[in-house]
DNA sequence: CGTCAGTTTGACCTAGTTCAAGGCCAGTGG
DNA sequence: CCACTGGCCTTGAACTAGGTCAAACTGACG
């Protein structure tokens, strides 16, 4: 595999997982002109109000998104992992709505929006899983407003670890039952609408329960089985094929 | 104006204020084989787990969607109004991942996948527009996830009241600062994440202060720029034009 | 006039917040 | 090699926004 193809190939495989890619759609991919470029972590790659004239794809590393309410309260609305394009929708939608930035330090390919659009008017399955994939994504945001809204804290942080170790499985960045999630205490807080003193105790209790072990980064899923209990987890919402 | 052309037109405007339709676009769907039907409120349109093989456009009415969790706990994502398609993402998501169904009486019309398929594969345009409300959509929800975590009681309920506002003024639906709001105060904690109790003592409070009067489906908002303020509303995230 | 859905009230309770102080590394610089 | 720093995690104690339960009220409608 080429040193670029390696680069795109996250969004490759998350595209074949819905279709074949046809050889003309696969060297459309494969020749996207992508120059990866490195982000530290705790930086915003797009800000609220900005009107970007480019897609961001991930190529390495994890982003999320993120409003800031008055106050210094913030809410985060998704974790996106390599293969995403968090800002799709800055195709069709000239003003962001809210901030993206890297968690950790993050490699990242910048995608003019005419390249963009040349792809997907020549390539309509391209087109289409794009915009499923942006369908998803609102599928994700109506899980967690549920979770939000109706899920007690306990069942809240199992539901959010549910779903992330599948998303990972999804596209191979899972080992096992462990996957690296470098994300602070205070992130999982602004995430799930807790603060973090009783993320951290809740996090104790799952601990206690033998459903998790969380340590610098990387977390271990020690009993499936019960967090998917615990959470309620039912993944259709995730639209897996 | 025909009676049928009158059963589109909500989404036509939508539409229109979007771009200009050509007369081949605006033929194309004034020529929709549109069949109404009037279903009765609190009635399901379409179920968790359903693989839907059409599309519904709400002519006139109010329709929610929502999700059930255990122990008779509900979240509701979003109220429609003339002119929304609510499930238009079964276009791409094979199986329904929550509940749409009818808040009042209202009249919608069934259009096949097929039927939907062809009108944007013919008009290039249209599918951009529709997939630019898709994505409104999950700004929509993005907001709301926002007021779930991060806003108190108060907050979330007038963000609530002004979303919907601008959301009926924007389709011509408001009179001066009224709407026509019948949604019950329990619908209103599902949405909210709020109990029943909770939204009418907050609800008390908001009328105290001036700001609203709500009676029997009719919703008065006495102080605008009270409200906006209490809610610390911006419209950005609606993307109107 | 009775019924039923929706709203309102009161009294009590608890999940989660807030504030403030320690503890534990990993990295840095001397 | 050690001391110092700065994120991040952990703990305790006091507090409150909002939940729960149960009962009464209101108005529309048959």
């Amino acid at each position: 595999m080429s040193l670029h193809l390696s680069l795109i190939y996250p969004l490759i495989r998350k595209l074949e997982s819905i279709f074949n890619l046809s050889p003309e759609e696969y060297d459309a991919l494969a020749s996207l002109p992508l120059v990866a470029r490195t982000i530290r972590g705790d930086q915003d790659i797009a800000r609220d109000h900005d009107r970007p004239s480019q897609c961001c794809i991930l190529l390495d590393g994890l982003l999320y998104r993120y409003k800031l309410l008055g106050e210094g309260k913030r809410q985060i609305f998704s974790f996106h992992i390599a293969g995403d394009i968090p800002d799709l929708q800055s195709l069709h939608l000239q003003v962001m709505d809210h901030n993206i930035g890297t968690v950790v330090q993050s490699s990242v390919a910048f995608v003019p929006h005419g390249t963009m659009n040349r792809l997907i008017d020549e390539h309509p399955r391209i087109r289409n899983a794009l915009w499923r994939d942006t369908l998803i994504d609102a599928a994700i945001f109506r899980e967690w407003m549920a979770g939000l809204g109706r899920r007690d804290a306990y069942g809240r942080i199992a539901h959010f670890l549910c779903e992330l170790f599948v998303r990972y499985s999804a596209v191979g960045l899972s080992n096992g039952h462990k996957i690296e999630l470098p994300i602070t205490q205070e992130k999982l807080g602004d995430a799930l609408g807790l603060s973090t003193v009783h993320i951290n105790r809740t996090l104790q209790t799952l601990r206690a329960d033998g459903l998790i072990r969380w340590d610098r980064g990387h977390l271990n899923i020690t009993d499936w089985n019960g967090l998917k209990r615990a959470a309620t987890f039912d993944d259709t919402y995730l639209h897996l094929i």
